[in-house]
RNA sequence: CGGGGCGUAGCGUAGUCCGGUUAUCGCGCCUGCUUUGGGAGCAGGAGGUCGCAGGUUCGAAUCCUGCCGCCCCGACCA
């Protein structure tokens, strides 16, 4: 392709709009354009990438025996209804306004729509029926360029089967097939077991990628892969033992001490003594959680525990209930529900708030002094805290979640009568499994993951073209006549080669071209044109070759065969 | 949906508090000449409903009211 009449608006400055890295390159490199919040053209150049991950996507669902279809996302509103989901969903599902339909989300509804009636024996299955298209949910809040939109394209596949035993061998089929597809795009992933949650069915598992542009905060453990959402993530705890000598409790002045790292300046002491207290109104009650040092509270863990409705408890509520601001407050004499973080079980001689504006207790005895406390793992795991299942440290951080499998089981089935006819003729709901992977968030995660201070690095699969052809000066006779050569013969070769043909300056289509990231760049300037050479750029390692004309196609042959 | 920020040419922006010439500058774009190994130089030129609507005023990018849009934080995310 050549560049001068290629449609890529490359831009030198960052749009003010863009703050996460991989969406400021794209629109950089010209390969998508926002059209509303959440919903994004994409132009020529990324188009390219979408159809190569969609390639590697589709070798590998093929390869474990999907069938690709194409299905509608217009829908009709009844079929929603036959699940509940049209409710379930509520506002993130589109409504069409003039014509009872919505814009599918997913679709679990359609497949069991499809299957029923026709899948009907056990001798029809197993199945894995797969699509690549795009997806509506009306998402309260798009964010990241195209990490989260309104509109998405999604890989989804489904599985129908006989049993819940056929349903795992399908399952593990796309655990396989999903793992081949991100190490075939290059991604550093990994996989953290999940809860089906209100998807229903019985297993399933996530496929994250680390990122500060990511929603999800998980705990991993790069020793022995443990993975966790950090709402359930466990970690092993130091808990401390009681000490022997066991002090009285006393009341001691803490002027403007609000914080414990300020508490612990105060006093000389280590914040391990110390107990955080926070409020939360649980259905219109208060309940103290006490926490270790300035361990954090879980909130995910607390809701689950407490059931309801629990939120903070607001400041002018803290001093109604408590008789004193946020920082003075503590266990002792608090009047309601207290729950301790199991770091602090039994512990005495700790130092927390006396309910009373600038004082703290000291010497304080959970057993002793505080009546009816409960006891409960609430901390929210940290980075450094012991992995649980093996001798290495955790690492915390966010994460965007790339693909997920479910197993489903007969949800959809039964409440869209899909039966088949077993062998002994009974009829039995099809078990089925879900399976999804977002593309453009593959293609987001590659370039957050694989760019530098001038653009982005593609790998060769995932590369819109893989050499870069840059003619230095257009006005050069010579050097024209050369690089048009070269570009035939590369494209005979079947090479996919962009070529910079544009009248500009040098540093200019360096940039572009860095920016670009293709992976080989191949320089036919004035001056080693005079010895009969070009120059050859390996993107991501900045390794340079000069390269006799006649010897190009050999070296970008080898060089094309060692990139990643 | 709550909190915060923003909206001026294709992109990035000054001006807005404190109303007053022809709305600023850089990049990009067009013409000509020069230039061509790391985002060129000179000369000339085009391009704007200052997000939209209403109001205040002799006069509004600037003040007021309403609306729309975008970004960030939070809530939400089968």
């Amino acid at each position: 392709m050549k560049l001068n009449k290629y449609f890529v608006p490359t831009l030198k400055e960052v749009p003010a709009d863009a703050t996460v890295t991989s969406h400021i390159l794209m629109l950089r490199t010209g390969m998508i354009r926002m059209l509303s919040a959440g919903i994004y053209s994409f132009l020529p150049l990324g188009y390219r990438v979408v159809r190569k991950i969609s390639q590697v996507i589709r070798e590998e669902m093929d390869a474990i025996g999907g069938q690709e279809f194409h299905l509608p996302a217009l829908n009709p509103k009844e079929i929603w209804d036959e699940t509940g989901r049209v409710e379930a969903f509520g506002d993130i599902l589109f409504h069409i306004k003039n014509r009872e339909y919505v814009l599918a989300p997913t679709h679990e509804e359609i497949i069991a729509f499809h299957a029923k009636n026709v899948v009907k024996s056990y001798k029809d299955m197993p199945q894995i029926w797969y699509q690549i298209q795009t997806k509506f949910r009306n998402e309260p809040r798009p964010r990241s360029g195209v990490i989260r939109g309104r509109q998405f394209l999604m890989k989804d596949a489904y599985t129908l089967d006989v049993s819940y035993e056929a349903l795992d061998a399908s399952y593990k089929l796309h655990d396989t097939a999903y793992r081949k597809i991100f190490n075939r795009c290059g991604l550093n992933y990994f996989v953290v077991g999940a809860s089906s949650g209100a998807m229903g069915g019985t297993g399933s598992e996530e496929f994250m990628v680390k990122s500060d542009a990511g929603e999800d905060t998980v705990a991993h453990c790069s020793k022995c892969g443990y993975a966790a959402n950090v709402e359930v993530a466990a970690s092993k705890i130091n808990v401390l033992e009681r000490e022997k000598t066991n002090k009285e409790l006393h009341e001691i002045y803490t002027p403007n001490i609000k914080t414990i790292d300020e508490l612990c300046e105060f006093l000389k002491i280590d914040e391990s003594v110390c107990a955080k207290s926070r409020v939360y109104i649980h259905d219109g009650k208060a309940v103290l959680i006490l926490m270790q040092g300035n361990d954090e509270v879980n909130e995910s863990k607390l809701t689950k525990l407490l059931g309801g409705n629990v939120r903070p408890g607001h400041p002018e509520e803290l001093m109604k209930i408590t008789g004193a601001d946020a920082g003075s407050i503590g266990p002792v004499g608090f009047n309601g529900r207290i729950i301790a973080d199991q770091k602090l079980k039994n512990r005495n001689n700790l130092c927390s708030g006396a309910n009373k504006n600038d004082y703290h207790f000291g010497g304080i005895d959970l057993d002793r002094d505080v009546k009816k406390i409960e006891y409960s793992d609430l901390r929210i795991v940290q980075s450094g805290e012991g992995c649980p299942n093996c001798d290495n440290n955790l690492e915390v951080f966010t994460a965007i979640e790339l693909g997920h499998i479910f197993k489903l089981g007969t949800k959809y089935s039964e409440a869209l009568k899909a039966f088949y006819i077993d062998e002994n003729g009974n009829e039995n709901p099809i078990v089925m499994g879900s399976y999804g992977i977002g593309v453009e968030r593959i293609m987001a995660c590659y370039i957050e993951q694989n760019h530098d201070e001038k653009g982005i690095t593609w790998n060769k699969i995932l590369a819109p073209f893989v050499i870069h052809l840059i003619a230095l000066n257009m006005k050069n006779e010579a050097v024209v006549a050369s690089a048009e050569k070269i570009y035939s013969e590369m494209k005979a070769n079947g090479y996919e080669v962009l070529f910079d043909d544009r009248d500009a300056a040098a540093g200019f289509k360096f940039n572009d071209a860095d920016l670009i990231g293709l992976p080989l760049q191949v320089i036919v300037g004035e001056k080693k044109l005079k010895e009969n050479k070009v120059e050859v750029k390996v993107r991501k390692s900045n390794e340079r070759f000069d390269v006799e004309l006649n010897d190009l196609k050999n070296k970008l042959k080898e060089l094309i065969q060692n990139l990643s």
